[in-house]
DNA sequence: GCCTGAAGTTTTAGGCTTGAAATATCCGTC
DNA sequence: GACGGATATTTCAAGCCTAAAACTTCAGGC
């Protein structure tokens, strides 16, 4: 597989290019992995779906409410797709927009009574699927991957 | 923010499974910002997208050509999924079925020539993207994520 | 007050994604 | 060689997601 009669045996025989591709795709599939897990648990067990989970995260954290474009920045998603996921939890009563006075342009979102307490039951199952699924990991790997992985959000421009 | 007056010294303040979902949240926002920067650029230099590379990707690397349940199951993505990016793909012409003497409810998926060459031009801007992102880690700190995130498929069941 | 550009949100069209149902084929058993 | 369960794929309905356009409101400059 490696190419053979290196020239340069002081030099790395595979570019950094390739192993920064190939630390991607891990990342990829760890991702994919972890999220096809928690999708399941939650559809199985709450009949429900992680966008709706993570909304409900964020409003859960800013209990005063946020501004559609601040959820959607918190997200990293498009405004676009707040505006659907909020309707329906609205539908479902978890949550309510409610007006900003002083400017009749934005709209603050946030849980209801019934939103809070639901996401209370569902955030707790949560946090132990990924305790589960992440449990090969010590305490020190664990701090590892956080800083690591923290970087790439440091670095943003 | 940390509870004061801990009883207990020597256990660690903070649960490990705070710091688990602390990790997947990481692991979360740093996948939602290198997707996000890889699909502008796709869609800007190449009109194409992430499914659709990645289905090439897999292609790519099977040249003799991959059934739609292999493709799924590699991609991890539903079956129903696969069939909708594989139609594409053929109307853009870059790939195509072909049936599998033996078993007639099997189709294989191969790269056509032009599929072929498309996406050699992809790949390579696509690495380079890759390569920028990720140009914060040295050698060293590579091969520990790698490592690290590597220990999740090996655990699936 | 009125214009003009910017900001906050929604709408729209098209594509992606899932889980479940539908189709077609295979294969072992009888 | 017909039956019946398993396998491979597609279809379907519903939801998620994006980029771009449309709407509404705001804030300054005139």
């Amino acid at each position: 597989m490696t190419p053979s009669g290196d020239p340069q045996p002081h030099q790395s025989p595979e570019p950094l290019s390739k192993q920064r591709l190939r630390l991607w795709l891990r990342l990829l599939r760890a991702h994919r992995s972890i999220e096809n897990h928690l999708r399941e648990q939650l559809r199985l067990t709450h009949s429900s779906t992680l966008p709706r989970f993570d909304v409900l995260s964020a409003l859960d954290r800013n209990r005063d409410g946020l501004r559609m474009s601040e959820l959607s920045a918190r997200l990293m998603v498009s405004n676009g797709n707040v505006t659907g996921i909020v309707d329906r939890l609205e539908a479902e009563g978890l949550a309510q927009r409610v007006s900003v006075d002083g400017d009749r342009r934005a709209m603050r979102v946030r849980l209801t009574e019934d939103g809070l307490a639901r996401f209370a039951e569902m955030a707790a199952e949560h946090e132990s699927w990924v305790d589960s699924m992440l449990s090969t990991y010590t305490e020190t790997e664990l701090s590892t991957l956080i800083t690591l992985l923290a970087r790439l959000e440091e670095d943003e421009t």
